[in-house]
DNA sequence: ATGCATGAGCC
DNA sequence: GCTCATGCATA
C-alpha cells in the first residue's frame, strides 16, 4: 500500500486530546495520521461532479469513488405530474422561476403548453366547484355565446400550468440541456459531519501537505481539490474573523 | 450573508 | 500550491 507520512509531522494528530476537539473527531484525525482506514462511511457528498467544461463523458480521473446520484425528494418527483391539486392553492403562478438572480444566461428550456388535459385535471376542477347556475334561455341576450365553455378550459390550463411549474423543479443531476459553451458554476455542499472533521483537522494543522489533504479527502470521500480549497477558504475565513475581532 | 470556486500573482 | 480578491450558488 501507499506509505503515508514520511514527513516530519506524521504524529501531530497523536498528541491531540486537549479540549479542543471532541473525541470522535480527534480519533478520526488520528486515524488519518496513522493509516488509511478501510471502512469508508456513506456517501456524504451532495453534488455530482465539478467539471462543466463542455467535454465530459469520462468519469473522474483518479477518483475511484462510486457516487450514485442521491438527492432529497420532498414529496414530488420530476416525473410525477399526476397531482391531485385542490382548486388553486397557489396564487402566484410563476411557472418559469428557474435560476433567478444573476442569471445572465437566460434560456428557458422546455415549456410546452397544456396540449392534453388529463382526466385528473378535469376531475379536480369538476369536483372543485362546478356552478352551472344561471342558464337562462339560448336567446336571453347576456354573455357571449360559449364563454362558459371556455371557463373549464381556462381553469384546466391554469392547473396544467401549476403542474408543470411543479415538475419543472428537476434535480440538479438531471441531464441539463444547456446551450453549448454555457457553464453553470456548481457549489459542492460539504455535509455537516465531514465539515466537522475538516474543522478538527484544521484545528490541529491549518496547512496540511498535499499528501495529507489527499488522505483526508479519501477518508471523507471528498475530492482532493474540494478539501484543498476548503482549507484555503478556511484560512481566509480565519483571517477575516481575526481582523473583524480587533475592532 | 455565507461558503465553495476561480483566477491572478507569486514562490 | 499558497494567498488574496472576487465571483457566484445556496440558505
Amino acid at each position: 500500500m501507499k506509505n503515508l507520512l514520511f514527513s516530519c509531522q506524521g504524529d501531530i494528530f497523536s498528541g491531540l486530546n486537549d479540549g479542543l476537539l471532541s473525541r470522535a473527531e480527534a480519533l478520526a484525525a488520528v486515524d488519518i495520521g496513522k493509516h488509511q482506514a478501510s471502512s469508508t462511511p456513506g456517501l456524504p457528498q451532495l453534488k455530482h461532479d465539478m467539471m462543466y467544461h463542455h467535454s465530459m463523458g469520462a468519469p473522474h480521473p483518479g477518483a475511484p469513488n462510486t457516487r450514485p446520484h442521491q438527492m432529497a425528494h420532498h414529496g414530488m418527483d420530476g416525473l410525477d405530474m399526476l397531482d391531485p391539486i385542490s382548486t388553486s392553492t397557489m396564487t402566484t403562478l410563476a411557472p418559469m422561476s428557474d435560476s433567478s438572480a444573476g442569471g445572465h444566461g437566460g434560456h428557458h428550456p422546455q415549456l410546452h403548453g397544456p396540449s392534453v388535459y388529463g382526466p385528473a385535471a378535469m376531475n379536480s376542477m369538476m369536483t372543485g366547484h362546478h356552478h352551472h347556475h344561471h342558464h337562462g334561455g339560448p336567446l336571453s341576450g347576456h354573455g357571449p355565446p360559449g364563454h362558459h365553455a371556455l371557463k373549464p378550459i381556462l381553469q384546466a390550463w391554469l392547473e396544467e400550468a401549476e403542474a408543470q411549474a411543479k415538475n419543472k423543479r428537476r434535480d440538479p443531476d438531471a441531464p441539463s440541456v444547456l446551450p453549448a459553451g454555457e457553464k453553470k458554476r456548481k457549489r459542492t455542499s460539504i455535509a455537516a459531519p465531514e465539515k466537522r472533521s475538516l474543522e478538527a483537522y484544521f484545528a490541529v494543522q491549518p496547512r496540511p501537505s498535499g499528501e495529507k489533504i489527499a488522505a483526508i479527502a479519501e477518508k471523507l470521500d471528498l475530492k482532493k481539490n474540494v478539501v484543498r480549497v476548503w482549507f484555503c477558504n478556511q484560512r481566509q475565513k480565519q483571517k477575516r474573523m481575526k481582523f473583524a475581532a480587533q475592532h
